[in-house]
DNA sequence: GTAGCGGCTGGAGCGCACTCCAGGTCAAGA
DNA sequence: TCTTGACCTGGAGTGCGCTCCAGCCGCTAC
């Protein structure tokens, strides 16, 4: 597979292809008789999983570090399990104050609609000039 | 309050509240006698607000946005509703997406831990070399 | 044979969101 | 009076994660 086959599969420019490649995300492919990346369709799997570690927040860094890990093979399992562990944890809080913020908007979005339809709102909670005091 | 004790009170670096002030989340203070930032201590509740809406991925430049029609006062609480129902929107998607990788991060973690122990795996969801290829 | 297309490399450039710095002012304490 | 420390401004620098560009090569179709 050519690198523009692999672009529209991935969802991924051949820039970042070729980016990812220089830093160490995904391994140098085959090269073919013109001197062209040649992919494994496999590579697919693995840079949709990257795509996953970076959606949930890991940065570029521990990503090339992971695809170290991933290159050593078996022998890396537990040290690739304990970033996953580690890393899990840290999607769980960011869920956990992504749902307080969620709670946070339905709360002020409510008094703004009291607020449209001139329906009082504590004084506490708001102020005339729609200079919101609190819920913040 | 001066700049060093609003920084100490926010968790703000002095830098970030000057720059925050030149692109227009806050207003311009007062300033004291020797052209010194004196800030209303209401700033902060203000600051906390735009800490949440940044750290559930609004942008800056929206942000500001936000920031210019709250200056505007109450003629815009319906403008300012739309944008936090969308963002409560897309927050919520957010909190959906990260679950799914949630899941599917404890999926791996559950097979790289079975592989760690020697225990079969579905060959379909592993190789030898430990280049898994399922579960991404 | 030549035009077009896709690919190649090395390196520069970009947007975001700060962060740092030089060179200066000002107020309060020893 | 002198020193210290917090603050001031304008502007340059940084790290991340790409994105773009110039200039080149090689295959395929006409």
């Amino acid at each position: 597979m050519q690198i523009g086959e692999l672009s529209r599969r991935s969802g991924l420019s051949v820039d970042t292809l070729r980016y990812y490649e220089k830093v160490g995300l995904i391994e140098p492919p085959a090269r073919d008789g013109g001197g062209r990346r040649d992919y494994d369709p496999d590579i697919l799997r693995w840079i949709d999983f990257l795509g996953r570690l970076k959606a949930t927040g890991m940065g570029i860094g521990e990503r090339v570090r992971y695809a170290e890990l991933r290159r050593e093979g078996a022998g890396s399992l537990t040290e690739r399990r304990e970033i996953l562990e580690a890393h899990r944890q840290a999607i769980a809080e960011r869920i956990e104050a992504l749902q307080q913020s969620l709670d946070l908007m339905d709360d002020k979005i409510d008094l703004y609609g009291r607020m449209e339809r001139g329906e009082p709102v504590d004084p506490a909670f708001a102020d005339c000039a729609g200079q919101e005091r609190a819920l913040t």
